[in-house]
DNA sequence: TAGATTGTTAATCGATTAACAATC
DNA sequence: TAGATTGTTAATCGATTAACAATC
């Protein structure tokens, strides 16, 4: 794999996780190598960009064959991150954060919920899935103690900017808000990538209106 | 506002919901007028895409003062077809779903759920919120009856293929897919569009793992 | 009028595509 | 070798930006 200074965007990312996606469901087939012009209509693209986003990364194929599946998962793996398995915690376990913890493709992707926090204590304690949650209180010294990276936010409107203002950021280094409340993309030199479920049903009905006009 | 037949991206489109959003906050600051450099800075834009954004569509500002927040916040909700309420239905009563409904910015956005449909017989005739809770066998004497466009999918991997294909394509336009199943753009000519929680923990990890290559 | 910010242009930048020589 | 598909180029396409004349 190429040791790369080249600013990638997140356009090509988004791209790499399909080819990801793509790839183990063919892998479940149990084939072994795949064409660009294959992984182009599973996800539909043009194959030359397929073929341009690999070799970019300084992933290569077999010219008249194809990609070599299980090399081709590594080596997307590897450029994403996702080789290493990390761990990740949770703030806010309502319903939202409890069906997130049982979303079942995260696991596949290598992260692993090692806490939840909430500070309803009818809930501190419990257990969704393998992961307890403990008082929001001890956030911090979680943090510390387990060096966690990344935090999923889950919590009411209300909440969230005391949070987020509270986290230690000699340690996390990346949140990905699921409040309504929209973050800037970075705050005291932590990553924040905001997911609007509203958003993406004003998108949808945007396209849908476009097509009947 | 333009009657336009112009190819519209759909990141100028997602630029407009982070435009409204931003406008709906300054009004609550009980502001009237607003420069397109006020938006750039709260969107992290350049102003200029801002302005060039809103002339696409036809809507102007006042020179030398800025956009006037009320006319702006009517117009992009025209442009995005949010000045109709819009009932929608969602299939998959369980805690994303519930999550989903309960999700704040939704009901400001002009969209209604008017009903949720599962198979398990515990949910069935309960409410969230103020959505009733319907046996899915009746999913699409409702869908006929009421003429509902969009469906918002929230059920497990292994029934959603089924259910999507036996979606009535006369009525249902669009669905927000939140399995973890990856479906075309469009199919029976319906829109699709998913979303994947776990993609989207992908791209944070690369970008916090790229800020400290 | 003077000051300010828009609307628009032209230049730049980056992303996508088609095409084909290279080669397995 | 013949057939197939890659890796890469050059052309195209579209999106972003800076700059400034227009004008409130």
């Amino acid at each position: 794999m190429k040791n790369f200074q080249e600013k990638i965007s997140e356009v090509v990312i988004r791209r790499l996780t399909d080819y990801l996606r793509c790839l183990n469901y063919v892998k479940q087939e149990g084939k072994t190598l795949i064409k660009s012009s294959n992984i182009s209509t599973k996800c539909g693209l043009k194959s030359s960009i397929i073929r341009k986003d690999l070799a970019r990364f300084g992933v290569y194929g077999i010219k008249g064959k194809g990609y070599d599946i299980d090399e081709l998962i590594k080596q997307i793996g590897k450029i994403l991150g996702l080789d290493k398995t990390k761990n990740v915690v949770l703030i806010g376990a309502g319903n939202l954060g409890t069906a997130i913890i049982k979303y079942p493709r995260i696991k596949n992707a290598n992260f692993n919920f090692i806490a939840a926090f909430d500070n309803n204590s009818d809930k501190i304690g419990k257990m969704i899935n393998d992961t307890q949650i403990y008082s929001i209180d001890k956030i911090n010294k979680f943090i510390k103690k387990n060096k966690i990276e990344i935090v999923l936010l889950t919590v009411p409107v209300s909440e969230t900017m005391k949070i987020v203002d509270s986290l230690d950021s000699k340690f996390v280094k990346g949140i990905l808000n699921f409040t309504s409340v929209i973050l800037p993309p970075k705050k005291n030199n932590i990553f924040i990538h905001n997911i609007d479920l509203a958003k993406e049903l004003e998108v949808l009905s945007y396209c849908m209106k476009k097509c009947t006009l």
